[in-house]
DNA sequence: TAATTAGTTTAGTCAAGACTGAACATATTA
DNA sequence: TAATATGTTCAGTCTTGACTAAACTAATTA
C-alpha cells in the first residue's frame, strides 16, 4: 500500500481535488500554487511532507515550494513539524487552521464597517436620502461585526462536541 | 455648490475614499476600477452617474467603464437607471446590494463544505487520524453553512428597524 | 441626411506577480 | 574534510488580465 493518501487508482481523483483546492483559494487570494499545497496536505499519508516531497508531487519548484510553504506558515495555515528520524522539518495543516480563516472574516468586516463611516462622514452636510446607499453598507458591516464574534464563540463550542 | 459631492476643499478625502474602496474590494477578488467605481456611487451627488461621468472623475477610459459596469451589473451590485431628460443611462448602486455580497458569501462556504467532503471520500479507507485535518475544515464550513441563513435572516429583520 | 454625442467592441499594450533554473548556503554523513 | 542531500535566494521568464486607443455602432439633433 502506499504512502501518499492514494492507490494508483484513485491517484487521478486526489490530484483532482489537490486542483480544485487550488482554485477555490485562488478566490480568495491565495496564489494557486499555495492552494494546491494546503490541498495536498489535507489527503497526504502521512499527513506530514517535506519540501521535496511536494515539489514531486505537485510538479513544482523547490524554490515555488520553499516561497509558497513560507506564506503559508505566515497566514497560519501550514506549520513546520520535525519528524524523529527524518533530516529535515516536514510541513502540516496547523490544528485550528480554519478557526483562524474564520477569523480573519472578522478583520475584514471591521474594515468595511471602518471605510463606510468615512465615507458618510463626506456626506456629512447632505441630505439623508443621499445617505441611504452607505448607510446600507453600514449598517450590513456593523451588523455582522456585532454578531459574528458570537458565531464564533458559538462555534468553538460546537466543536468540541463534534471533533475528537 | 458642486454636484459631485465634494467641495473641492474635501475633493481630495472623496477620492482618497473611492481608492481605499477599490483597495479593498480588490482583495475580495474584484478588479481595481470596479472597486473605484462603486467607491464613487457610495458618495457621488446626485447617486446616478453616466458612463462619461464616471470616465472623467475616475480619470479612466471609456472602454474600461463599459466593461467593468457591465461586471458590476452582472454581479447584481450596481443597476442601469434611465434618468428623465438625459439621454443615456446613468447608474447606481442597487439597493440591497450588500445584501447580495453577504448572501454570496453562503455560496463560497458551501462549495467548501462539498470539496471537503470529496476529501473524505478520497479517505474513506484510511484511520481516522488521518481524516482529522479534513473534518476539522469540512466541520467548520457545516456550521457556516448551518447557522448563516438564519443570520441573514436575523439581518433582514434588524435592517427594517435601523433603516428607513 | 449630415453632424454630433454616447457607448461598445476589438486588438493590442503593459504591469504584476507566479513560477522556474541556477547559484548559493547549510547541514549531515562518510 | 570531502561528498551528498536539503532548502533558500536571486535573477529572469512567462502568463494573466486590467486597461487603453481607436474603430465601430447606435441614437439623437439639426
Amino acid at each position: 500500500m502506499d504512502k501518499d493518501g492514494s492507490g494508483s487508482r484513485s491517484h487521478f481523483e486526489a490530484m483532482h481535488f489537490v486542483e480544485d483546492v487550488g482554485l477555490l483559494l485562488e478566490r480568495q487570494g491565495i496564489p494557486r500554487m499555495a492552494g494546491r499545497i494546503i490541498g495536498w496536505l489535507l489527503i497526504c499519508d502521512p499527513p506530514h511532507q517535506s519540501a521535496s516531497q511536494l515539489a514531486q508531487v505537485l510538479g513544482a519548484s523547490k524554490a515555488s515550494i520553499s516561497t509558497m510553504t513560507r506564506l503559508l506558515i505566515e497566514m497560519s495555515l501550514v506549520e513546520q513539524v520535525g519528524v524523529p528520524g527524518q533530516r529535515r522539518d516536514h510541513f502540516h495543516i496547523k490544528p485550528g487552521a480554519w478557526d483562524e480563516v474564520m477569523r480573519e472574516t472578522l478583520d475584514e468586516i471591521v474594515l468595511g464597517r471602518q471605510l463606510a463611516d468615512r465615507g458618510l462622514e463626506l456626506l456629512e452636510r447632505k441630505p439623508a436620502e443621499l445617505k441611504q446607499r452607505l448607510r446600507e453598507a453600514r449598517e450590513v458591516y456593523a451588523f455582522f461585526e456585532e454578531e459574528y464574534p458570537a458565531l464564533l464563540e458559538r462555534w468553538e463550542k460546537t466543536r468540541k462536541k463534534t471533533l475528537r
